[in-house]
DNA sequence: GTGTGTGAAGTGGTTCACAGCG
DNA sequence: CGCTGTGAACCACTTCACACAC
């Protein structure tokens, strides 16, 4: 079945206020009420959680434990995914110890730097490898996806080796340039400056 | 004039392209290198551009400095944004060394934090407050912006008292959790966490 | 001939409105 | 009755296709 980009994210959302709902104890939730708590459209709310099947009540709402569950399911990972992080610098460290960032889902198997103080040594527990190896590193671990945290100007290099290994499937981007990459891997970006730039644009036009 | 929001994204990316094709010396582009470099199709490149008038020469292409200068006017801002930066962990710290941050269109003013060892120290040459002070030294320094790096748990808080000064007009959000603000102030939101799901999801769904 | 500018057509996602079930 | 589930209407953005300027 076909699901849309933007319906995924907003699931992501779902399952987030869902664990706080449960945390809470809240037995019962209303299309309405998640809503307003995530600033979406009742309708929306309801249009997204039917495609995977009735799961809520009439006259009721949903059962949160139940969605909540049922959200996990349809975010779950058939495995754990072998991830690669390059560019060990401020927002490299920043992701690793990143909370949110812990999930069963994938686990960081290698960091890369071309830093020689970090080459050899392991960082929050996992080896940092020199930027240099990243193809046989990649390949030897049959790491799926990388995170890309370096300068503006190696990233493209950097996404170029690593998917000289074959074995990348996906690339999350925090460089802010736009990679070139082959059609069948998948590219998500995260531009910090870009937001600000467009949040800085709107306000202007606000203004005016 | 109104302009959408992905335009505006877009707006941004040719602006980061040209400053590279002016730094290289390039003199003359046409829609479709842009949209290859980019990954748009030319025809949305062209439609972007055109919103603005008539800027490039048919049968010919764009001239990198003249669209350059124009999209650089059409970003610009009337003055520089005042703005303030919640939570200086490391995500924090990695925004403030960020050298894509570095603009001429804002400067940030204040830092904030619980931590007592940051509080009343500059750090990178910007004064660290307390968090509990935020409503008075935003509305002090009358800062407009304000950059939430603080854990989920505390963002909606930290927001509450940022806008009680009545001089913020938009919030970047980096917590992973979606902020409930009044409907006049602007919200973006960089939400890492959802990124990386949403990326893992369509990665299991391309497997199966 | 070549590449832009743009109305018109297409696509995809959101919102409505109401039938249907608890 | 109340709130979900959903086809239909709507809206926004993208892409096409071609006239037009260089």
């Amino acid at each position: 079945m076909k699901i849309a980009e933007p319906t995924v994210e907003r699931l992501v959302q779902y399952h987030r206020l869902l664990e706080q709902l449960v945390a809470e104890g809240q037995k019962v939730v209303s299309s309405q009420e998640m809503g307003e708590m995530l600033s979406f459209k009742a309708s929306q709310v309801r249009k997204d959680l039917s495609y995977f099947g009735e799961i809520g009540k009439r006259g009721v709402g949903y059962h949160v434990d139940r969605l909540h569950k049922h959200i996990s399911r349809i975010l779950a990972s058939p495995r754990k995914w072998s991830i690669g992080l390059v560019g060990v610098g401020k927002l490299g460290e920043a992701l690793l110890g990143y909370k949110a960032f812990q999930s069963e889902k994938f686990r960081i198997e290698a960091l890369f730097d071309v830093d020689t103080d970090k080459i050899g040594k392991d960082i929050q527990g996992i080896p940092c490898y020199s930027s240099d190896a990243i193809s046989e590193v990649v390949r030897e671990k049959k790491i799926e996806v990388i995170i890309i945290t370096v300068p503006g100007t190696a990233a493209q290099h950097v996404a170029d080796k690593a998917l000289q290994a074959g074995t990348v499937k996906g690339i999350l981007n925090f460089a802010p340039v736009s990679l070139s990459v082959p059609g069948d891997v998948l590219l998500a970006a995260v531009d910090i400056s870009v937001e600000l730039e467009k949040l800085l644009f709107f306000l202007k036009h606000k203004d005016e």
